[in-house]
DNA sequence: ATCAATTGCGCGATCATCGCGCAAAATGGC
DNA sequence: GCCATTTTGCGCGATGATCGCGCAATTGAT
C-alpha cells in the first residue's frame, strides 16, 4: 500500500524519526546524534528537537535533549480507548491474583512483540511470599517481582524481539504465510542469550510446532533466567488479534508445572476473552 | 522563551496538535474533525492523518482513525529512561503490598497532574481480600481493585485535572507563586463532582493548608467515591519534583485512618526516596 | 595559549505544503 | 428509487516554510 507523494509530510516523518531516535539504550541526545540516529541532516534535526521542545514533548539543558512525560499523553490516550488492552485488564489482574506469575497481553508491532496490558501479582508480606526478603529491601535494591520484571524492561510499551519471546513467536507462528516470509526476508535473528534461536530455519520450525501445540514456551531465549509461556488470544472470527503470556515465577521452573498448571489457565482466559477481542 | 522562526517546523506542530486530538473522549476521527480539533484545515487534517496512518501510528478503515499500539513506543522510551518512575517503582511496589491501597506518582504537566508511576495490589483469594467477589466475577464486569482504578482513569499516562486531584494541588502547592498565579490566570476550574472546588479563592486557601500541613487529601472531588491523600516527594535540594499519593480502598474510610496509618507510610516514603530524585 | 572539534545560526534557493474548488461519493428524506 | 444536500477525495498552481551549506563562535584538550 503505498500513499500519494503529496499526502505525506516529510517534515512529520522526520519529526516523529527525531522523538523515536529516544530509546531504552539513548536516552539523551544532542542534534549531531539525533541527526545521526534519525538518518537526517543535522540542521534539520536541531529544528525538529527544537521545535519538540518548546511543544514540551522534549525537555533540555540547552545542548541535549531528552523525553518528558508529556509523550505518556499518547499512550493514555491509546490506552483509554483501545479496546483490546481495556478488554484483558480484568482478566489478567484476576490470573495474577490467583497466582504468583506475571502476566502480558501483546501484540505484533513492526520488529517487536509490543506489551499492551499487564499484570504482576504484588503479594503482602505476611502471607508465606517467595520473594518476602527482596520486599523488605530499601529503594535502592530490586523490590518486589514487579521491580524484577521491570528490570528485564517488561514495562508497559515495551518493545521485545519477537523472534526470542513466548508472545512474539505465537503472533508470528498465526501470520500468514507470505507476510511470515516477508518478515523474515533479510532479518538479522539478534542473539540474545546463548539459547536464542537465531537460524531462520531453526525459527520456521519453532514456529511449525507453535502451530501444532497452540503455545510456546521460551526459555531463557532473550533473557537468562526468564521463561515465559504464551498463547495467542483469538476472536469470533478465528482470527490471533493478541498474545498472553505468563513469565514463571522462580517456583515454576519444573517443566511439567508449566504445562500443568499454567497451561490450563492461559487457555481458559483466552476462551472467555474471545467474545470481548 | 521564544523561539527563532525558522527553527520553529510548523508541520511537525500540526501533526502532533493532530495526534493530540485524539483522546479520552475522542477515539475515532475522521478528517474533518481531526482537523476542528486540530485547528488547522480540512486539507492539512487528512494528509497529517495519512501521513500518521503510514508511519504505523494510527489505523484507517478509510474514513476514520484511531491510535495504534505504536504510539506506546513513546512511553516505553520514556518510561526505561527517565530517572523519576524507575526510582519510585520499587518503593511504590513495597507500598503497595503492605496495603491494600493504590499507590500513584504524579508530576505536573501543564493543565494536568500526569500519572508516571502506579502500584496497586493484587490480593490473592484465599486471604480474606476485600474484593473477592468480584475477582471471581467474569471478564466482563469489573474485576480487582486495579479495574475498578481503571475505570476511573487511573492508568498510566492518565492526566487527571491539578485543581481537583491530591497530586495535583501537592504539586500547585510547590510552585512559587507567580507561577501558580499564571497558572490560575483565566483558568476555569471545572465542577468533576459536587464537591469539587471551583473558586480561584477557595483554592488558593486549600493551597495555604496544603502548605501548611504538608500533604493534601482530596475527598470525591474528582471522582465521586473517590478518596485520595498525596504528599509531596522533594529531592535533596528541597524542590518538590513529584507527588506521591494513595488512592483509598473502601475499607480505610474513617478519616482518622488516613492520617494515622496513611499519611506515616506516605511520609515515610517521600523520605527514602529523597536522595534519589 | 593554541589548535581541533563541535555547535549555533544566517542566508538565499527550492520544493514541500498550502487551501481553494471541483467532482464524486455518501447520506437521507419521501 | 431518486433527487437534494452534505460530505469527502484530491488535482493544481502559488507561496513561503524548510532546506543544508558554510561561517563564526564556543568548547575542550594539551
Amino acid at each position: 500500500m503505498t500513499i500519494a507523494r503529496a499526502d505525506f509530510i516529510e517534515g512529520m516523518a522526520k519529526g516523529l524519526a527525531v522523538l523515536e531516535s529516544f530509546d531504552t539504550e539513548r536516552q539523551r541526545l544532542n542534534a549531531t546524534q539525533a541527526a545521526q540516529r534519525a538518518g537526517i541532516t543535522r540542521a534539520a534535526a536541531r529544528r525538529h528537537l527544537l521545535t519538540l521542545a518548546h511543544l514540551g514533548y522534549l525537555e533540555s539543558d540547552g545542548s541535549h535533549f531528552w523525553l518528558s512525560a508529556k509523550v505518556l499523553r499518547f499512550s493514555g490516550s491509546y490506552l483509554a480507548s483501545a479496546r483490546l488492552p481495556r478488554a484483558v485488564q480484568p482478566t489478567l489482574n484476576r490470573l495474577a491474583a490467583q497466582t504468583r506469575d506475571a502476566f502480558s497481553v501483546a501484540v505484533l508491532e513492526g520488529e517487536a512483540s509490543v506489551i499492551v496490558a499487564r499484570s504482576v501479582a504484588l503479594l503482602a508480606q505476611q502471607s508465606g511470599d517467595w520473594d518476602g526478603t527482596s520486599l523488605a529491601a530499601g529503594p535502592g535494591g530490586l523490590g518486589s517481582a514487579a521491580s524484577r520484571l521491570m528490570a528485564y524492561g517488561l514495562h508497559l510499551g515495551a518493545r521485545l524481539p519477537a523472534h526470542a519471546t513466548s508472545t512474539g513467536r505465537v503472533l508470528l507462528a498465526a501470520l500468514p504465510a507470505a507476510e511470515l516470509q516477508q518478515w523474515l526476508e533479510g532479518k538479522w535473528l539478534a542473539r540474545l542469550t546463548p539459547h536464542t534461536v537465531t537460524q531462520t530455519a531453526a525459527l520456521l520450525v519453532v514456529l511449525d510446532q507453535v502451530r501444532q501445540q497452540d503455545f510456546c514456551i521460551a526459555s531463557e531465549e532473550h533473557e537468562l533466567g526468564v521463561h515465559a509461556v504464551a498463547v495467542p488470544l483469538r476472536n469470533l472470527e478465528g482470527r490471533t488479534v493478541a498474545a498472553l503470556n505468563a513469565v514463571l515465577a522462580p517456583a515454576r521452573l519444573a517443566r511439567g508445572a508449566i504445562q500443568r498448571e499454567l497451561l490450563p489457565l492461559l487457555r481458559e482466559a483466552a476462551l472467555e476473552l474471545r467474545p470481548l477481542l
